[in-house]
DNA sequence: CATGAATGAGTTTTCATTCAT
DNA sequence: CATGAATGAAAACTCATTCAT
């Protein structure tokens, strides 16, 4: 039954753009073989999507607005700061090991040309990409204004969180560091005591 | 003028292309290019270089032969573990910033079937590019040993170290963190923090 | 008059392959040079063959398949076996004649790293390029037990036959050797003569 | 004791040519392996030869004559026509077979742009490369004038003499016949009888 | 709308030839 | 004379993009 509307056909091109990419990395999914994964004609790529780059651009933006949701799994913006902290960070943690795509294509895509305008920086420190008031921001200030964390920039703050994540993810998917949830616990709450005041536990 | 010797125009084929890649990405670097800038015929560069290939692979182990060396400046095996640790990532950290062109390098690298093989915690966890043992691996090993850093596998510590280096560094080039001595220490800082067993200062 | 289909297209090719590796050899066939006398975009040749060496492959084959077929032409299975001999030998040589590009590809592709699996023994002596059974292997094994011919092995009764061929073929294209009928039948009677046994006629 | 004069590195030059190309074809023989391999600077194959092209002329030069040379050993004007007819035509077919390389060579040199003017037909056939008055051309011509040998002109005499030479030659270095005496008798003698009158033995 | 054949600019790489040393 | 570093034209091949069907 090729009975597959529009928004079918677009997930499906954006699907096997993102699987090639993060296996292949960006020259490894020439446009052919994109619409081959996807079970398309070439040219129904560029009904969805002005360029390649498009295409690209849009396949970051859903997995960034993904990763955003999956981020706050679980939030009780009732618990304490550093439960909120953690909670956030592992979520995070968990979810791009989970789903080594993702992390994948958001690596090759902040290193290329696509990527030099949206840096990670900007889009989990500042508001996402517009959409959602990005909650980690949120908890930032609050601690800030509680002087529970340390007196950084928010950009620094997010360094200090993302950088090992990001760092660690990686060689866990690499098979450097193992997968435990111990582990995952550990980096968190280092990453915590990196950025809380000296005189907290 | 016309006083090049080999060296010369084996370091200006190094130089034209770490700028091309640092700037424009590996895509934006053709032999072509890379020849016109160097001032050479495009031929000389498979003169020097088997292929594109080796000249990248060695302009990263030049880079990361640098990279150690600068780590260590003025590192002192008789100070306290905390001294040698906060010295070495603030050495790393600033030479970053002030060698942009290695930092984007080094970026893009890794995120290439390039850096496959090379992969950055191992060159910084392990022997680096085999001349010199790291002397980190040494100092997180007499931490660990001394019991002064939290009883995490080394590469986990490497993240918690490089993570944060690596994104802030990245955000003070794209002007979202001011770069002061100052802000430096203060990540160094917290890096430690994060490490450092929980009762220590 | 843009009205040609795939097969066409891809004739085309092929023929302006043939005809310049033909009359130019290997070297003077670059892909721009046949796409250009086809009449398509480089890129088009691509679509066909995967490699240029596969559409060197293919017009091999082609042409194979082509003289196994015109070598029979008027071939009677119930004459005798000189007769069978003589009328595959003259067609081969007159259509080679009347092909000289046909002739000269073939020269070309077996002197040449293509060739080097094809050998023309083999296409001849065993059973061509797999279609059709060579009706000479059968008219010299039946020869052979008969005690018509020499016992010489199959390699051999292929070299005294098409080698004679072959060298006057290129004799007659180069002019020195006049085209006629009767030199035709001379040379192939001459070849009947090496390896018929001596005393029959 | 680097103490060779032009001749010995104009020979080595043309040897190491030889062999490469013997070996590899005319693709597998850039300049600057032969000069690697003859042990000489690549400019110096400029010195001794105008072009890439006159080097591989000269060498295939230099392998006529020296055929034309192995053809007549033991060659007796004393002995009957059919002796040194067989005498000659074996003597080229051994100095074939035990030389590989000479085959390898000519025949890469036929299908080349570099043998569309020097047709083996014409250097065989004719007066060889210019200085000896090839010994076959007197015989056969003592032949026709003595009725011996069917009334064929010269050219077509060539082809059934060298054609089943050369395809045999080929196909013994291929390992499709086996190299014997008897085989090589048979093989020249039946060529004998192709071009021998019908009612002579 | 969907398709995929066609395109050609652009990429890496080779190699005969030159010429400064 | 001998050298081999330097060159750039030319080769095979890729792929984003277009457009006739």
């Amino acid at each position: 039954m090729k009975n597959r509307n529009k928004l079918d056909k677009k997930d499906s091109i954006i699907k096997a753009a993102l699987d090639l990419i993060a296996e292949n990395g960006f020259q490894g999914a020439p446009t052919s073989r994109i619409a081959e994964k996807a079970g398309v004609g070439v040219g129904s790529i560029y009904r969805y999507f002005k360029d390649k780059q498009e295409l690209i651009h849009e396949i970051f933006n859903d997995l960034a607005e993904k990763i955003n949701i999956e981020m706050l799994r679980g939030y009780d913006p009732g618990s304490s700061i550093r439960e909120q902290y953690i909670r956030i960070a592992a979520n995070t943690f968990h979810y791009l090991v989970k789903n080594p795509k993702v992390f994948a294509f958001t690596e090759q895509y902040f290193n290329s040309p696509f990527g030099v305008q949206h840096r990670l920086g900007m889009m989990l420190g500042h508001s996402g990409t517009g959409r959602h008031e990005n909650p980690l921001l949120t908890i930032f200030k609050r601690a800030a204004n509680e002087h529970i964390i340390k007196d950084f920039p928010q950009p620094v703050i997010t360094a200090l969180t993302f950088g090992p994540i990001v760092f660690a993810v990686r060689d866990i998917l690499n098979g450097l560091i193992e997968y435990t949830d111990d582990a995952v616990s550990g980096i968190v709450e280092a990453c915590w005591d990196a950025i809380k005041k000296d005189d907290l536990i």
